[in-house]
DNA sequence: GATTAAAATTAGTATTGACTAATAATATTT
DNA sequence: AAATATTATTAGTCAATACTAATTTTAATC
């Protein structure tokens, strides 16, 4: 069946993210994100290419393959798990659940799937709010650097890039920059280049880059969440 | 700190469940344990003679270092508790939980193994009867192959040999030969290479080479379980 | 279009972990 | 002790995954 080492789920993986936020992965996007080098890369990339995961256009463009696709998915599907079971039945701080779970998302049969699933009442978010395959968020959702000042927001997702620095994260937690809560557009400087944010628990500024992985929709200022984590 | 490579950790688990039933470990047995070839165990031994993992002495035995004992019964540890929540909290079948955890148990930081811990209660033992590291069985344990027919035994521990086989752990299941059962035995035949035990589930017929590697305790036939899993 | 910057590739190496075939060293048995 | 069987080891390969340094190709900018 699929029987593919850690580094090779982990292309996959990554892959698949970048597809999925919409961009085109050439081999230095890779070699940036995997943290590795690009003669690497290419030597891998060669042989996922040989063994029909992905394909390769003349433009250098790397796509997954229906095949290579279904594979990513899995493991998608493994690491949100995993981090929803880390942070909502272990209690490990939501800000460190993607560490852990990226080990854990390479070592789960599918028996263990299954039965995890089943145990947590099959989520369909991890707790950073990204959808498991298959499902999306909410229509009108925006990234919040598109977000206009007076707007009422409520977070549905933290992009994955944002997931990888623990420090970002803790500091959104501080902030309670997390999937459902709820936060008021306040300013957005261009001089600055943040986006100031302002909840019950007081006042937040975003930088430009950080809003850029950051996504809501507007909702009308007493509105109770719609989601439920 | 331990980065070790699964197949690594794979051999100082084997080493450490071999040293445990008090056996010698030489080449030939990691070979077999670990169904590779001499010159592979030959050469990847070598390699933790020389990253400090273990001794070879002129015998030709091999022995965990210090160092190598410390990781072997963390990785231990994580596997035992793998299978527990496996089995206790996600039900899956007693008998196939050794598989599963076989992955899980490379995969886990120490958060994740101290969090999972104090969730499951900080069990003592795997759900096969295995003590975590440090801790021991009844004191009054035996293989079942020393007990003499009339004894009424309750069952401790399933060895972990016995645990690589599904088919072998699903007719011990079926048979109720499981930690905390209780069994009578009937009879112990030398022509037959078998001993005969009875419970109130009924007969069954255990090969000498089982019962080699099944721990039980005598108990007056109506005393109830004096271990809990 | 020419120059420069960026990206891709090739060449050359290293390590881990695996194999077979052949040989050397130990044990075991007769 | 000699013959046999078992173990251990060496030699020679191979694939996956990594690296650096050098080169080629492609893209971007002047």
């Amino acid at each position: 069946m699929s029987e593919h080492s850690k580094v090779i789920e982990e292309y996959l993986l990554t892959l698949y993210k970048i597809d999925r936020s919409g961009e085109k992965a050439k081999a230095v996007t890779l070699a940036n994100r995997l943290e590795t080098s690009p003669p690497t890369v290419h030597a891998t990339i060669s042989r996922m290419q040989r063994d029909g995961l992905v394909d390769v256009k003349k433009s250098k463009v790397v796509s997954l393959t229906k095949v290579g696709q279904k594979v990513a998915e899995d493991i998608a599907y493994r690491h949100n798990l995993s981090e929803y079971f880390l942070c909502n039945t272990l209690g490990i701080p939501w800000y460190e659940v993607h560490q852990h779970a990226h080990l854990l998302e390479h070592a789960m049969t599918p028996v263990v799937v299954k039965k995890l699933a089943e145990f947590l009442g099959n989520p369909e978010f991890c707790p950073h709010g990204t959808p498991m395959p298959g499902k999306a968020l909410p229509e009108n959702t925006i990234a919040l650097m598109e977000s206009k000042p007076g707007m009422t927001v409520e977070i549905t997702m933290i992009g994955e890039v944002l997931e990888d620095s623990v420090d970002l994260m803790k500091i959104l937690q501080e902030h309670q920059i997390m999937p459902g809560n709820k936060h008021k557009v306040v300013e957005k400087t261009n001089v600055m280049r943040t986006i100031s944010l302002e909840s019950e628990k007081g006042p937040t500024s975003i930088p430009f880059h950080v809003a850029e992985e950051i996504f809501v929709f507007e909702v009308s200022p007493g509105k109770t969440s719609s989601r439920q984590q």
